[in-house]
RNA sequence: GGGGGCGUGGUGUAGCGGCUAACAUGCGGCCCUGUCAAGGCCGAGAUCGCGGGUUCGAACCCCGUCGCUCCCG
C-alpha cells in the first residue's frame, strides 16, 4: 500500500460544496463523484470498457449478493473483485446492511447480527459485523462499509434503538478489519431526527475513519427531510475526510447533495431506469417508450457526448425498446450513467471555478424531476 | 351434395341461462434512489357474426342466415 492511499485532498470549496481528490489503491477519485452500481459484480448490461467510456471511476458492488452467489471464497480464488469482474478502477462494497432493511420481511435482527433468508434458494444465513468485514476483505474492494442497520426513517423509538446497535457494530467492524489496503467507512444513521443524526455524526466522526457515509436517506422520507438531515450532518463530519451519501440518486439529489457537503454518491437509478426505458435529459426525465418518440430524429440529449447520444436517434432507441432488444438497456444505461458521472464532473469544475451556486441554480431550474417533456 | 365444429376487445382465448362479459398479449401512460427486480402500477378498448324466437332474464337455448373450418361423397 502506497502511503498516499486513502488520503483525501480538498482542492476547493464553495459554501458547503467541495471539490477534492481521494486516493485509492486502484486509482484516484475526483470528487464529487458518482458511482454506478454493479450489484452482482457487473454493472447490468454494460461492459467494463463501455463503463470506462462513460467516465465512471468508482463502482459499487454488493456483499449480500456476492456472498450468496458465487460466494466470497470463489471471488477471492479469482484474485478478488477487481480481477474477477475486470474493473481495474476503484471499487466499493456495501456491507449487506441495506438488505437487512430492504428484505426485512425475511430477516431477524438482534444485537449480535442478522439472520436472513436467501432470496435465491430460501436457505438461512447470518451476517454479523465480523462476518460482513471478513466477506468484504475477501471481495477486496478499495472502500468497504461498516455493517449497519438502515432503519425505517420515521420511527423515532426504533431509530433510537437501532442507532446504538449500528454504533456498536461500527466499533466491532473496526476491530474485525485486518487489511491495510482497504478503507472502512462508518455510516451515520438516525432516520429523519436531527438530534439522532447529530449524535450519530459525532460518534462516527470520533473514530478517525478514512471516510464517513450518510445512510438511511432516500428510503421514503421527503426531499426536504433529506436536505435537513444533510444540513445537520455537514458541519459535524470531518472536513478533511470524504463524505459518501449512500444510495443517492437522482440528478437533482446529486446537486442538492453536493450543495450540502457530499463528495461521493452511488445509485442504481441510472441503470434501473434505463432497463425501464427512462432516460435523463437536462430538462428532466423522459420515458423513451412513449409513442411521442417514435418519429423523433434527435438523440436523447443533444448536449450529451455519450456513445448513445453520439450515434442513435430517439426513434431508433424506442424501436429497440418496443422490440425488447437487449441493446436498448445497454445504450440507455450508458447514457444515464454518463449523465450522472458528467454531472458530478461539471459540479466539480464549477466548484473549482467558484461558479457552483450559479451552476446549481441553473441546473435545478431547468431539470424537472418527472417533467412531461414537450417533444420537439 | 351430406354431416360436424367454430364465429366474444387489435390478436389469441375463457365464459355456455342471471355479468357491471374474464384472461393473455398488444396498445396508451405513470412509478422506480446503499437492486430479490429486462420490474411494479394504472388506463383505453368487445354489447359477445347477423336476423328472428323461447324466457322475468341470452354471449350462453331454438330457428334462419352469412363467413371460416373439418370429415364423407
Amino acid at each position: 500500500m502506497k502511503t498516499q492511499d486513502f488520503i483525501f485532498n480538498l482542492l476547493a470549496t464553495q459554501g458547503s460544496a467541495r471539490a477534492g481528490t481521494f486516493h485509492t489503491p486502484h486509482g484516484e477519485l475526483l470528487t464529487p463523484v458518482f458511482a454506478p452500481v454493479g450489484t452482482q459484480a457487473t454493472v447490468k448490461s454494460v461492459t467494463p470498457a463501455q463503463l470506462k467510456e462513460t467516465g465512471a471511476s468508482l463502482v459499487l458492488s454488493n456483499t449480500y449478493h456476492l456472498y450468496l452467489r458465487p460466494g466470497a471464497d470463489l471471488v477471492a480464488e479469482f484474485g478478488g473483485l477487481h480481477e474477477f469482474m475486470r474493473w481495474p478502477g476503484p471499487m466499493l462494497t456495501d456491507s449487506g446492511g441495506f438488505q437487512v432493511f430492504s428484505l426485512s420481511d425475511s430477516n431477524k435482527i438482534d444485537d449480535d447480527g442478522v439472520t436472513f433468508k436467501s432470496h435465491i434458494d430460501g436457505s438461512m444465513h447470518r451476517f454479523t459485523p465480523e462476518s460482513s468485514i471478513a466477506i468484504q476483505e475477501k471481495l477486496g474492494a478499495d472502500i468497504i462499509m461498516a455493517f449497519d442497520e438502515c432503519a425505517e426513517p420515521n420511527d423515532r423509538e426504533y431509530n433510537l434503538k437501532s442507532l446504538s446497535r449500528t454504533h456498536a457494530w461500527l466499533e466491532r467492524c473496526i476491530q474485525a478489519k485486518t487489511r491495510p489496503d482497504q478503507a472502512l467507512f462508518g455510516i451515520v444513521q438516525g432516520g429523519v431526527f436531527p438530534d439522532l443524526r447529530e449524535q450519530s455524526a459525532r460518534f462516527v466522526s470520533s473514530l478517525d475513519l478514512p471516510g464517513c457515509a450518510i445512510g438511511g436517506l432516500s428510503v421514503g422520507e421527503t426531499k426536504a427531510q433529506m436536505h435537513a438531515m444533510l444540513e445537520v450532518v455537514d458541519p459535524l463530519l470531518p472536513r478533511e475526510k470524504p463524505r459518501y451519501l449512500m444510495g443517492v440518486g437522482s440528478p437533482e439529489d446529486l446537486v442538492n447533495g453536493v450543495m450540502r457537503g457530499v463528495d461521493i454518491f452511488d445509485c442504481v437509478l441510472p441503470t434501473r431506469l434505463a432497463r425501464h426505458n427512462a432516460v435523463f435529459t437536462p430538462t428532466g426525465r423522459i420515458n423513451l417508450m412513449n409513442a411521442a418518440f417514435a418519429h423523433d430524429p434527435q438523440p436523447i440529449d443533444s448536449t450529451c457526448s455519450c456513445y448513445a447520444c453520439q450515434n442513435f436517434t430517439r426513434g431508433y432507441l424506442r424501436h429497440l425498446i418496443v422490440a425488447k432488444e437487449l441493446l436498448a438497456s445497454t445504450l440507455l444505461s450508458i447514457h444515464n450513467i454518463q449523465f450522472l458521472v458528467s454531472l458530478a464532473q461539471r459540479m466539480r469544475q464549477a466548484i473549482i471555478d467558484q461558479s457552483f451556486n450559479t451552476f446549481a441554480d441553473e441546473f435545478l431550474s431547468h431539470y424537472k424531476p418527472s417533467a412531461r417533456q414537450e417533444k420537439s
